[in-house]
DNA sequence: TTGATTGTTACCGG
DNA sequence: TCCGGTAACAATCA
């Protein structure tokens, strides 16, 4: 696994509470399809993200696939084991810690054929080095839609979500609205690099920090942002407008971020 | 109790 | 085939 390669939303420790251990994996409430073939006892070779989905391989060559969605959690708790707390729809306990895995939309166990297929099926994750953008921008540069939607496409570009996309396009000063074929290689290349920058801050820190400098954490989670939620911008004080793209929020500033004359 | 929300997929119709 | 719209699903918090 490349190393610096996020686990989404997941506890920075959590690959190092799990691999290499000898783990049980419990499902409580049993939601996870095909969970027999993982109850038993199991060492898990590899804890492994691709785009926003997890994937716990373990040594009988099956894994655990999590996709989060807008409502999962992982949580991980010193043992001893306590009562499930909320619908945990998995449990895997190591030697000292237990982790429980809180309404994931994903849970389900893949052979590595069905490994194969869901890398496939998403594209190119801005964090991992192998990455490669090319195919990325190939397919924005042949698309009519906003380059606020197509960013945060998994399909195009895998990682960015609805915060993080009004928050690059505002750093990068690029519209949301401004169309995928009028995006340049040197704009996408910014849009990939902030991207990759910012996402591996949120690793690092377990929560989205989009500010270059430490300004003041007065949010209990310690989250940061420019101006997604806010009511104007903190480069040019004007007000920022909000608009929707895909049923979604995006915030813009339309002096920094202006957009092309020659669209309305 | 209600509404909003760091997300995705399936399906329909133009 | 592309694209927009809608619904479904999920858990938590203010």
């Amino acid at each position: 696994m490349p190393e610096g390669h996020t686990i989404h939303r997941a506890a920075r420790d959590h690959r190092r509470a799990l691999v290499g251990q000898k783990l049980s994996v419990s499902s409580p409430q049993g939601r996870f399809s095909d969970g027999a073939s993982l109850l038993d006892t199991q060492f898990c070779e590899t804890v492994e993200a691709f785009g926003k989905h997890l994937v716990y391989r373990f040594r009988n060559k099956l894994a655990l696939h999590i996709h989060l969605g807008l409502f999962g959690r992982i949580r991980k708790q010193p043992l001893p084991l306590r009562d499930p707390k909320g619908a945990v729809r998995v449990r895997i306990a190591g030697k000292t810690h237990f982790i429980d895995i809180n309404g994931p939309t994903i849970c389900e166990v893949l052979d590595q054929p069905g490994i194969d297929a869901l890398i496939t099926r998403i594209g190119p994750d801005v964090l991992r080095t192998d990455a490669n953008s090319e195919i990325s921008f190939q397919k924005i540069q042949q698309s009519k839609l906003p380059i606020g939607r197509l960013i945060m496409d998994q399909s195009i570009m895998a990682g960015i979500g609805n915060i993080y996309r009004t928050e690059i396009l505002w750093r990068q000063a690029i519209h949301p609205e401004v169309p995928g074929n009028e995006i340049s290689r040197q704009a996408f290349d910014r849009i990939w690099n902030d991207a990759a920058y910012l996402l591996a801050i949120g690793v690092k820190k377990n929560a989205i920090v989009t500010v270059d400098a430490q300004i003041t954490s007065k949010k209990r989670s310690g989250e940061n942002f420019n101006i997604f939620g806010k009511a104007r911008c903190p480069k040019c004080d004007g007000n920022l407008r909000r608009l929707e793209i895909n049923k979604r929020k995006v915030f813009v500033c339309d002096t920094c971020q202006p957009l092309p004359d020659h669209i309305s």
